[in-house]
DNA sequence: ACCCAGAATGAATGAATATTCATTCTTGAT
DNA sequence: ATCAAGAATGAATATTCATTCATTCTGGGT
């Protein structure tokens, strides 16, 4: 706050300087989404305020109103933006024009749900403090139904294919995708709720586990 | 309001009078807690208001602050009730002195975690609305994890009987009760999130398979 | 019949927060 | 240089909500 040299310090801009920037909407739009990840995961969706968000975006509160035009509509942009995000992300690897090998793109997918550090940590606490509003929430439960449908569409497909290629028996590949899928989902839950039981290496086991079980050649 | 007679309103008391009654502290408390779940599963924890709770239950607003001593408290309780609920049935079942047979218990629980009607749906309402907080709440990550592992353990002990009796090789216990945890918490968010795609029927399907592709001579 | 401990009430209070908007500032075009 | 469009600001407003507490009421004990 005070300068060493101990005179005026209005003078140059420091590092976290007032100086106003005019930036495009799109941009604005992003650092507002991003800031309001960072606030749902550090202090749960129901604590989260304009100022905290717009605070932590380094910006001012009018301007929440101005790019979103309220606090539910943020919201609400957030969600879809995290759930595109994770869905896409996935959607891209079980398509995999990458990888070839279906085993090896089964592995790819597991490192994507799996990995990461605490950045994916963030993401799944905002995951989950939407489901957390979904039951009561329709708009929720709209935007993350409709990704859902699509990556349970192309995990299925997938699922067919390396039932085909393994030449598996009494395998149904949408009951399976359906039970990836919500595993995937518990072992998220478990990793943030229970971080103390559940260690990101046993649940990549785990899931591992029940994939082998399913496809014993491609896995392992 | 109005009286069909047309006279005196005020003499006997109607089914939603205001006569006041005076009960025992553990009668409100329960009162407060079933008004809080009701409200949450309907209207999201983050919108859950005192006014909304205590109007729910039939009782005045003090009455929240004087049994529990705060909304924050009230929110606690209600997890560990909620918790200890869930829990507690399925340790029961686990325990199973009343079923001998180990595949037969196994149907049960599968039947505890995911039958029931519309009361289960509200439950796994609030059961998610909390997860959801957890990232950012200790104390409800506490709350649940304390009752957590208590059910973990339950099951791998039923899972390692089972394992005996049916001589599986090749079957980690605990691994295995892992991921069935892991399979019916992401069955539930299914259910809660995305009724439309997962029915009730589809999710036991899926849950039994699991069993069945671990233990076969058990489940089938 | 009467009392009184303490259960219950709900109007009042004060703190927190979403939203508005008059004003200021930035930037690219002229 | 000058200007206008519109991006950005943040003090002010209005609302919502948790919590308090002076008061009222109830029912078991005497």
């Amino acid at each position: 706050m005070t300068d060493a040299s101990g005179t005026v310090t209005e003078a140059l801009p420091e590092p976290g300087s007032k100086r106003r920037q005019i930036r495009p909407k799109a941009e604005r739009r992003q650092q507002l989404i991003d800031a309001t990840i960072r606030c749902i995961a550090q202090h749960g969706l129901s604590a989260v305020t304009m100022q905290m968000v717009t605070r932590e975006a380094g910006l001012s509160v009018g301007i929440a109103n101005l790019h979103f035009e309220s606090k539910d509509n943020l919201l609400k942009e957030t969600l879809r933006f995290v759930a595109e995000e994770y869905h896409g992300g996935q959607i891209e690897i079980m398509e995999g024009g990458d990888i070839p090998d279906l085993g090896e793109r089964l592995d790819a997918l597991l490192d994507f749900q799996l990995g990461r550090g605490v950045t994916q940590r963030q993401k799944m606490s905002v995951w989950f403090a939407y489901y957390g509003e979904a039951g009561a929430r329709p708009v929720y439960q709209k935007i993350v139904s409709t990704v859902d449908r699509l990556a349970a569409q192309k995990l299925e497909a997938l699922f067919i294919q390396i039932i085909r290629e393994g030449n598996y028996r009494g395998v149904d590949a949408r009951e399976l995708a359906t039970g990836y899928s919500a595993l995937i989902d518990g072992l998220h839950l478990g990793l943030l709720v229970t971080p103390r039981e559940l260690s990101k290496r046993r649940a990549r086991a785990v899931a591992r586990d029940f994939l082998r079980r399913a496809f014993p050649q491609h896995i392992r």
